[in-house]
Parts: structure tokens; C-alpha cells; sequence
DNA sequence: TATTCCGATAGTGAC
DNA sequence: GTCACTATCGGAATGAG
């Protein structure tokens, strides 16, 4: 196989060989990760008997509700997924267990997009900074996901890219000697037998918005170099790109935090998240300027 | 030759058989109005020899002097039917005479637009309203030129619109009769012997705007039904149907009238001129509505 | 602060 | 207050049968 050309090399293709060995998948099912990053399968999760979970009927209560009154609002386009993530709608479930499911976002705002969706129902519509400022059990277990899905995303990363990248040269080099020897490692041996490369996890962030417009909790996790065709307006860039995202490692916040009421945010500047050049409110050009830092970016 | 669809029959075709005796023709050449109108030929004026007018060379001077800081400003756009009619620009010259140039406009705002161009150059750039409120003189030459105008536009009105109006029926049978007869009456003998038919000068208005956007100084008369793919946004719309426009026959303005400054007229609402219905900012649905209305007003 | 469509609004550059 | 082009900003609908 020949290199990919950039524009075709988004597909997610990543394989069990080549997630790394300090992402603790095992935790998570990896087969079932890598094979929904690929769109191709998904499993039932093991506690999906359809009498276990009192939750669930009221969760279609609620939705039935919903849909009683009149017509579905896409801002509910999320608990299809957490209700019935075992149907992996549009193919976009990563994984799930009983307490969260994993989703591609359905419109990313960068080269990797994913969301954490919590299962429980009374977290559904929780403000997602008082929460995890308030509910240290809640924030950990997150901490904890996000820590995992940070690994998965920068490995995603590096299929995207590590063909372009000059620092992750070594990694790459070293990978395809080791695949092309006699006897190449397992697939968990691999990762101490190998130079670190480019440090892909650097360029990922995870956080919540501070007044999300989906309404089921979401935590983001994403890529941060924000080149997409999904970013098409100045609140899609701002609202990754200013402290309207609050990061998970910004908390807990304190009571009382400025962070919780971000004014007049959308009328902020945008500046480039890796120059620091200040657009205004020209968007347009804030994105022929993201494509040129985007292809020195990847070839980092 | 059967009836035209109404939306090919904008094409100017006056002859001088068309032209109704009220107008004073006479005075001005009436082959070159109707060539003109036309947008086949025209006349060299009388008094154009090369030495005759000192305004002549300081125009040309002036002309050069803006070329020669750069480029020509788009607002200087009408100095070139003032300074040279006889090359008919671009076919729109309608007549002219030593003092005044009569043009259509170039992005007509209704199914008759002409523009009467003052060619003294003391008065390019003099504000409209404070000339025609001070110099009576001047104001009443442009009368006279208007009143003959308005009937050259209305009998433009009748020429594309006759057919389908009810009320200009007696006037257009009569004339059908007439023209059929064995023994035509000459031209000018013809109105005399016609019906009124449809009183279409009360479908023209002239006036000018409260501030020009052209730099020299223009009279505009024009059909009111504003039906044309140039009214293209509110201001094209207000500036002709709201006090903006001050009328000729609003002439002379008392000293001090608000009418000199009618602050934000671009954030007055726009209400259609023939039913008064207020669109407010909508300006896609009152061009439907004027649609509507336009289809209505010829049938009247 | 979900997308998408449509339209109103605003700035620019023309030459 | 020209036109024409681009882009920004703003509201409203948004499904399913």
C-alpha cells in the first residue's frame, strides 16, 4: 500500500494492532472499541436483558412523551444513542457499558470528534459544570474515560497522520521494520519495542461546554487542530477555542466561578488556537488561515 | 402582429406615431426623443462646435484631473451624458440640449425611469434640495421639462402596458379604429380625436433623493408600480417611497425643513405604495407582493 | 451554545 | 444615498406517516 493522500486518509482504519499498549482498552472490551471505531459491528452490552433496568422504561416514557406533545426536537438527537447504543445508530458508537456510551460525533468540529454520553437518567440534564464541579465520583470515573478515549484519539491521530509527521518519523520508521520482520511482536509487546514518536496526545482536548445546545450531557473529546468541513461559523470555532470550553483538568471550579456565566461570548475575537493571530470576526478568513496551519501542523 | 406576453414587451418601441400631441415634442426634436428612445441614433447638438464653450475645456479638465489621482470614481459615473451626449453612451441618451441631458437610468427602477441632467457644471454638485428651494429660476425650467417627461413616460406606460389595461380600452380601440381607417389623421392631429383613455401621468413621479448617491446633479421621473429586477433591496425601495424622494411639485421647500434631514430613513419600515401594507424589513415578501400589485395595476 | 435554509445586514472594492 | 460581491448575522423550522 502506497501512502494515502490527505484528503482520503480520514476514514477511521484503526485495528487492534494498532492500538497502543498503554491505552488500558482491556478495560473496555478493545475488540468491540476498534471494531465500532470502523463503523462495522458493535456488541450487545452484557447487562442489556431486557427486565434489568428500571430506567428503561422510563427512559421510553420520557421519550414517547416527548414525541406526544408534538414533533421530536433535534436537541434530543442524543439519547437515541444512550438508550440504544447496542443498535449503534448511523454506525457512530465507539463503545458502551452501563454506564456511558462512546459516539463519533456526528458532525466534527476537528479530525477526531468523539462524545461521552452518560446512561444515567438523572444526570441526562444536569449542568454539566455543576456537576462535575459538585460530584468529585462523577468527575473521576470521566477523568478516567476521557484518560482512555485521550490514548484512542491520539492513536487516531497518528493513522491520520504519522505518514505527514517529521517527529513521528522514528515511530513510524521503527513500526514498519517491526511488521516487516520474521517474527513481528504481539500486538501488546509493541508499544515498549518502540520509540515514542510524536506525542499525539498533546494535540487532544476533552472538556464540556458551558451552555451545551444538545440537551443530554455530553463531554467532548476531540483533536484540537479543528479542521473540518463542520466548522462552519464563529461560534463552532469559539466554543472550542475560548474558556466557554471548560476543560476536565480546569475542575472542579470553584463556587462561584466567573467560568459558569461567559457573557456576550460569542462576541468574542477568534484567534488561531496555534499562532495566536487575531481574526475578529472573520471567519473566513480565520479558515483559509486554519488550512495552512494545518498542514504544518500535521507535518510537525 | 398578436398581443406580447407582458414580460417581453419592455423593449422601447415609441415612434412618433405614438407620441400623444399633449406632449410639446416640438420643442425638442421630436425624432431624435423618438430615436433616442429608441437607442438607435442621435443628433450632434446644435451648439457643439469645439470652440464655442469655455465649460467645455474646464470640464475636460476637471474630468482629467479626477483620472489623474487614480480611478474614476463610480458616483462620477453620469458625467460622461453630461459632457457627451452626442456619443450616446451606451445607447440611453433620450435628448439634450445645451442645458440639460435627458438619460434613462441605467438600473431603471421602474417600468420608465429617465434622469434629467443639469449640464451647467456650477450646478454638478449642488444639493438638490437646496437648488430647487432657492433658485426659482431653475426650478422652474426643470418644471418645464418635467411636465413634458411625465408625458413622454406616459405614453411609455401606455406603449407597454395598454393592451392589458381595462380602462385605456376606449383609447386603444379608438386608436385601433383609427389607424384601420382608410385615411389615417396625421400624428399630431390624432389625440384631438381620441378618447382620454387611462390617465397614466398619474403613474409618474419626479422628484430627487434627499442625498444623491451619484456625485452630479439629476432629476429623477420614473412610473411609481416599481417593477423592476433593480429593486433589489430596501434602501432601492425606501429612497423612492418614503419623503427621501422629495417630489417636484413639493418645491420650494420652506428654510429649515425637516425634510433636509430625514435621519435613519434606511430603518423605516417599507409599506407597499399602492395598499400601504407594512412589510417592515421583509423586503423578499414585499417584492412578491409587489408582484402581485403589478399585475393588478396594469389591469386597472 | 444541534443543523439547515433563508434572508437581512454590513463592509469592501470598483475605477 | 451607485452596483456587485462576499460574508456576517439573524430568525425559524427541524418528524413521521
Amino acid at each position: 500500500m502506497g501512502p494515502c493522500p490527505s484528503d482520503s486518509s480520514k476514514q477511521p482504519v484503526i485495528t487492534a494492532e494498532d492500538m497502543p499498549s498503554q491505552a488500558p482498552a482491556s478495560q473496555k472490551r478493545p475488540n468491540a472499541f476498534t471494531e465500532l471505531m470502523n463503523a462495522r459491528a458493535k456488541k450487545p452490552r452484557p447487562s442489556d436483558s431486557p427486565s434489568d433496568s428500571p430506567e428503561q422504561s422510563s427512559k421510553s416514557t420520557y421519550t414517547k412523551a416527548k414525541t406526544a406533545v408534538g414533533f421530536s426536537d433535534p436537541r434530543d438527537g442524543l439519547i437515541v444513542y444512550i438508550e440504544h447504543p447496542e443498535r449503534n445508530p448511523d454506525g457512530r458508537v465507539v463503545e458502551y457499558d452501563d454506564d456511558f456510551v462512546v459516539i463519533r460525533d456526528k458532525f466534527p468540529k476537528a479530525s477526531v470528534h468523539l462524545l461521552i454520553l452518560p446512561r444515567d437518567p438523572s444526570l441526562y440534564f444536569r449542568h454539566p459544570l455543576e456537576l462535575l464541579s459538585n460530584d468529585p465520583a462523577f468527575l473521576s470515573k470521566i477523568q478516567t474515560y476521557v484518560s482512555r478515549l485521550t490514548d484512542l484519539a491520539a492513536s487516531e491521530l497518528r493513522r491520520q497522520y504519522g505518514a505527514d509527521s517529521a517527529s513521528d518519523a522514528p515511530y513510524q520508521s521503527a513500526l514498519e521494520a517491526m511488521m516487516s520482520s520474521p517474527d513481528p511482536p504481539s500486538p501488546s509487546a509493541r508499544a515498549a519495542l518502540l520509540p515514542p514518536g510524536r506525542d499525539w496526545r498533546a494535540d487532544v482536548v476533552a472538556g464540556v461546554h458551558t451552555h451545551p445546545s444538545m440537551n443530554h450531557l455530553h463531554i467532548h473529546i476531540l483533536s484540537r487542530e479543528q479542521h473540518s468541513p463542520w466548522v462552519k461559523h464563529k461560534k463552532h470555532y469559539l466554543s472550542f477555542n475560548t474558556s466557554f470550553l471548560v476543560q476536565l483538568h480546569e475542575f472542579p471550579l470553584e463556587e462561584g466561578s466567573v467560568r459558569f456565566h461567559p457573557g456576550k461570548w460569542p462576541n468574542w475575537d477568534m484567534t488561531c488556537w496555534r499562532c495566536g493571530q487575531n481574526f475578529g470576526n472573520q471567519f473566513k478568513k480565520l479558515k483559509a488561515h486554519l488550512e495552512e496551519e494545518f498542514e504544518t501542523w500535521k507535518r510537525e
